[in-house]
DNA sequence: AGTGATGTGGGTAACGTTTTCCAAATGTTT
DNA sequence: AAACATTTGGAAAACGTTACCCACATCACT
């Protein structure tokens, strides 16, 4: 009643079974040139009644793996989760197999999960959010195609695609501004190493503050508390901005679950939200839509970003030596509860 | 400055490098027999030298890959990720890298989804929460050391690990009975399929329900909804039962996500959770915790989960032929606010 | 008829490992 | 010293596929 599992059908078996060679079938399998409409015929006849299905091991040390490998750096937020749909969307009729990689915080476990794609002959690669050094990742691309998501700059070695952060954070503002704030406080994320200072979103999105400040004429009025992008960051950044002399209208949090924290300190304040001080998050989760809380927040379209990636993976896969190309995307602002005019008593 | 990346380092390289055999390198790399000590540093100090990683596609081909297969059926539910978190935890140390197969929703996805990882020869396959027929497990199970999570009843192919959720239905009714609740009704997920009906955990838990309606003497208040799990079921669910002529005062949803819909139901009823109705919901997920909402929920451990399948799985590859293990771990309840006693004026 | 282009099919050598031998060297017991 | 067991190392054959060739047949022009 154990029966052993038989032997796996391979590519000798269907070639006996239909008569040809093995050559001839993988010609058929890869829709190669040299194999007639009445050949092609036979094989894949011969291909459903033994249910042969090609190994992906034994292709790899030759061709393709028709593999495609993503590096999250974190299942649980639902923005990494929407890429993910984008990618396999588009992938979705194509022979490509999307496979993902878990756990990749910090530099070095990223790091051991990019090797292990390779060690597995993965075709492509996308790499959400990295975060290791630029010249490794230009290494990764030279091994094998790559597309880097969420990571701003361009390279000579991998296509790029990203939300235009700097936009996003300049719809905050104006935003606010329209709704008559001045004193808009920010709180960002606290970012040391050079490169990334460049490249991360996080510092775009503070540049993008900076900027848009400036532009509406609110230089004097910048404020800036420098923390983490979590719940305890925004909460820690919204104390320290409520403590400094001018106390801000709004606070521009640089991401849903910072303003969260920040909802959290204001009230301990015995402040409200928005009838005090307005608050605005950025990446749009299901957080900010959920109903109680009804966060302001910058939308980027993880769908769509994700579908660019593929694509491009794709084009990279197919011409490996094309140019590379930055696709960059432009949020939107979902205005909800917790942003509102200065004088609502006017 | 385009350098076309250089050919990889393989075991022949470092078998060269060495001064030995490929067989004494191989013989290094999977710590078998045959191997002096002196060798054995002279072929790792070699590895190091060259930066050599075997290369998994040819490994597979022969032996193993040092991969193991994780299906999940939805990426964006917490829960999962937590078996997950206990997978990759369990597996940190060892030598086996974990892949993520996305988009599994429905059975035709998930067999295409289980048939890939089959092709690139995974050493072991964790299926989560699969709706595939038992007897495809069986022969998947054949094929590949496999691992079955949240799906009961036993196998004489794969292992399983499941969470007791009959028990976890009955802490439910207990709590609430307890709590001077007797009209404690429950919304269901609908089931047709006959070997799902026994297997599924939504089934247990209905079951559950019942059995302990039973036990608590409450026979004659048994009242079911049979929806879907899902917020809109939920709400569907909540409204039935608030239709009937007996009204229920507190409510055991099958999951969280239809407690969520069903307070929504009741809401709009203009009723009040607890003041008029208590709702408990099941799976203690990040929205149940949520501090606005604090729902009364069942807690299954996932990470202990996660730990277990992975620890049955690696034990299985080393022995192919041992006999199945069923591990069943027990939930706990999560008091919160949306469960009270029935005379709150009391 | 002779030449070249094109279409059709297959033989065979990779690809990078592991596995199954086998031989030699060394150690241990009579 | 002979016989046997154990350790150490390597040669060579898989594993299932693709890529690179070459052979043959057919066809269209000179």
């Amino acid at each position: 009643m154990h029966k052993p599992a038989p032997r796996r059908v391979t590519i000798v078996d269907v070639a006996r079974h239909a008569q040809v060679s093995t050559t001839a079938v993988s010609k058929v399998l890869r829709n190669a040139y040299g194999a007639s409409p009445a050949m092609r015929a036979k094989v894949q006849q011969a291909i459903a009644e033994l249910g042969y299905r090609p190994s992906a091991a034994a292709r790899g040390l030759r061709g393709q793996t028709y593999t495609i490998g993503v590096m999250l750096p974190e299942l649980r937020n639902l923005f990494f989760a929407d890429i993910l749909d984008g990618i396999t969307a588009q992938l979705g009729d194509s022979d490509y197999q999307v496979l993902l990689a878990p756990g990749c915080n910090g530099e070095k476990a990223e790091a051991r999960v990019i090797e292990a794609m390779i060690d597995r002959s993965m075709d492509g690669l996308v790499l959400i959010a990295p975060v290791s050094a630029k010249s490794r990742l230009n290494e990764i691309a030279r091994a094998v195609p790559t597309v880097v998501v969420g990571r701003h700059g361009s390279s000579p070695a991998y296509d790029s695609v990203t939300d235009d952060d700097i936009l996003g954070a300049a719809l905050v503002v104006e935003h606010l501004a329209e709704l008559g704030h001045r004193r808009i406080a920010h709180i960002e994320h606290h970012e040391t190493d050079r490169v990334r200072l460049a490249e991360m979103p996080n510092a775009q999105r503070a540049y993008g503050y900076r900027e848009a400040m400036i532009a509406h004429g609110l230089e004097s009025e910048i404020d800036i508390a420098s923390t983490t992008y979590t719940q305890a960051g925004g909460y820690l950044g919204a104390k320290q901005l409520l403590e400094r002399p001018v106390r801000p209208t709004a606070i521009f949090a640089g991401a849903d679950v910072v303003a969260l924290g920040a909802m959290e300190a204001i009230a301990e304040a015995g402040l409200s939200v928005p009838g005090d001080i307005s608050v605005a998050g950025y990446d749009n989760s299901a957080l900010a839509a959920f109903g109680p809380i009804s966060l302001t927040s910058v939308d980027q379209d993880g769908r769509q970003m994700g579908a660019n990636a593929a694509r491009l993976l794709v084009e990279r896969i197919g011409q490996r030596d094309r140019r590379t190309a930055q696709v960059k995307l432009s949020p939107t602002l979902v205005v909800r509860r917790t942003t509102a005019a200065i004088e609502t008593a006017g």
